[in-house]
DNA sequence: ACATATTTTCAATAATTTTTGAAAATTCGA
DNA sequence: TCGAATTTTCAAAAATTATTGAAAATATGT
């Protein structure tokens, strides 16, 4: 395969698999493009790859920004901005991990400590129903959260050797 | 808070949480619904409960049982489908990575083993920031892989067990 | 086999999300 | 400060995804 072809693929199946976990089509092709290019790209050399407007590339450049997927550089002598992305997988992993925890899990967490608190008796089979399912995702939740905390301090080395010590 | 809200809200967070992750609201609501409820329910108690048609029901949960995540039951001597949703979490989360595993993880592997076999010289830096980029995912997502593997089959205590002795 | 209850399908419609592109705002060198 | 280059905004349009509801198919008891 050739690598312009090659790259078609691996931007265009990154973007279908984000889809899958929320993310709009646009900005994970973005993120995937800027992930394989040797150097840093400007706003315009993204539309054009991408064939999408300005106003969507734009927008999509500040949303992975906020992710802490991309960033921002200056190059000297030159006025337009040009961007980049962590290439280093296991950081972008961490990162995400990061935020979704922060962006989801963490208010979940908060809404299911409200609802366990439910009035009732217990004794009542739909309020146990209900509390017991409630509790249930929540220890699950608060085991994750607490994983997904030592996860993001970990280097990759360690977390790799450690977690195969573990799975044989 | 009386139960009945408590329900509504976790139904409602519920849904609206499905859809940071690719499902669809109606699919994780009935989701909740059932975690929720004592007893089995058939397509009209759902409909009923979450204002949607019948079709939308039917066709969500269908999804649902495809996913492994709920099964019909009959009750003897009644004509209707009953419906009940596995209730055990950690169950939940492993069939959910069960099948999330083999529906997009396996193959992106399989398209990365592709990619990494670009045809080029790697000498060439847009060859080898392609390459070393994809290598670098497949070799994170082989880890995964693994890793999940394990999980899947794991138990509950054993699992939580194993990584509070690696978290601290 | 028939009548009725129940489930499934799917074309049409509605709701939501994404994208566009032109105008406004901003930046920066001269 | 001016003017051109660049970035940002956002209302309107397009695309996508979800939902409806009625008709068709299927299942069940008599």
């Amino acid at each position: 395969m050739k690598l312009t072809e090659a790259k078609q693929q691996f931007i265009s199946s990154w973007g279908a698999f984000g889809t899958h976990w929320g993310i709009n089509r646009t900005m994970a092709q973005i993120h995937a493009l800027l992930l394989i290019s040797p150097d840093p790209q400007t706003q315009d050399d993204i539309m054009n790859e991408l064939n999408i407007s300005r106003g969507n590339t734009n927008m999509n450049i500040r949303e992975l920004i906020n992710w802490g997927l991309v960033e921002r550089v200056l190059l000297s002598g030159e006025r337009k901005e040009y961007f980049i992305a962590e290439k280093d997988i296991w950081k972008v992993v961490k990162q995400i991990v990061k935020e979704r925890k922060k962006r989801e899990l963490e208010p979940m967490l908060q809404l299911l400590d409200k609802l366990e608190e439910v009035e009732g008796d217990k004794r009542d089979k739909s309020v146990k129903t209900f509390v017991d399912t409630i509790s249930g995702i929540k220890k699950l939740g608060r085991q994750a959260d607490k994983t997904l905390d030592v996860m993001i301090k970990a280097e990759e080395s360690w977390f790799v050797g450690a977690l195969m010590k573990i799975f044989k």
